[in-house]
DNA sequence: TCTAAGATGGGT
DNA sequence: CCCATCTTAGAA
């Protein structure tokens, strides 16, 4: 079943990070079905954590984490990623979590093309990596995930998470520290560090 | 207009 | 571990 806006507008968003472990993310481009179970997720909170783009700054950019919650905030890495995150909590307050690694499950051909590589653990083990296999661009800023283009379903299956820091986010500081990084233990899909 | 970054990824 | 990368947002 489809994840509701009630889903996404509930305040805390490293809850919200490790709920979404284990549950399906779709895309619907150009007529193909792609999808995964995510495996891979952080949090992102803009009113005390440095580390977030919305941090003390309203820009065009940072915009639609400010509004509902269940929005995709789609930025560019780079100038080459395309890096996805779905924004929660409510209007006014700019948290957004951080989709950084997907298991393939459905056009896995299509992913196959989309990254000019056959299956294997490098196909959608990194933020910028899954972008590419679901066709996610900067396009989709602001794209409502209640719909279906990008969305998430419910998946009930067991699994263990392992917290701990974030990646790439030295400038932060102290925030660097925070334990804000999940992911399924054991997976293969989690991106290596 | 101009500039500088920047939640990576891939190669060594 | 190191570094090429290059579009875009944000400032001037």
């Amino acid at each position: 079943m489809i994840l509701s806006r009630s889903f996404y507008e509930r305040g805390k968003v490293t809850e919200i990070a490790k709920e979404l472990l284990g549950k399906h993310l779709f895309t619907l481009k150009d007529g193909v079905t792609t999808s995964g179970v995510i495996v891979e997720t952080e949090a992102y909170c803009g009113r005390n954590d440095k580390a977030c783009h919305a941090y003390l700054k309203r820009t065009k950019r940072t915009q639609i984490m400010y509004g509902q919650g269940g929005f995709a905030y789609v930025y560019l890495c780079y100038g080459i990623h395309n890096l996805f995150n779905i924004v929660t909590n409510q209007e006014g307050l700019a948290d957004a979590i951080l989709v950084r690694a997907i298991e393939p499950v459905d056009g896995v051909q299509t992913m196959e093309k989309r990254r000019s590589m056959k299956l294997s653990a490098n196909l959608t083990s990194g933020p910028g990596k899954l972008s590419e296999a679901l066709s996610i661009s900067l396009k989709d800023y602001g794209s409502d995930l209640t719909k279906h283009n990008i969305w998430i379903e419910d998946n009930s299956n067991h699994h263990e998470i392992i917290e701990t820091t974030r990646i790439g986010i030295d400038y932060a500081g102290e925030d660097a520290n925070l334990p804000w990084r999940y992911y399924i233990k054991d997976n293969k899909y989690v991106s290596k560090y």
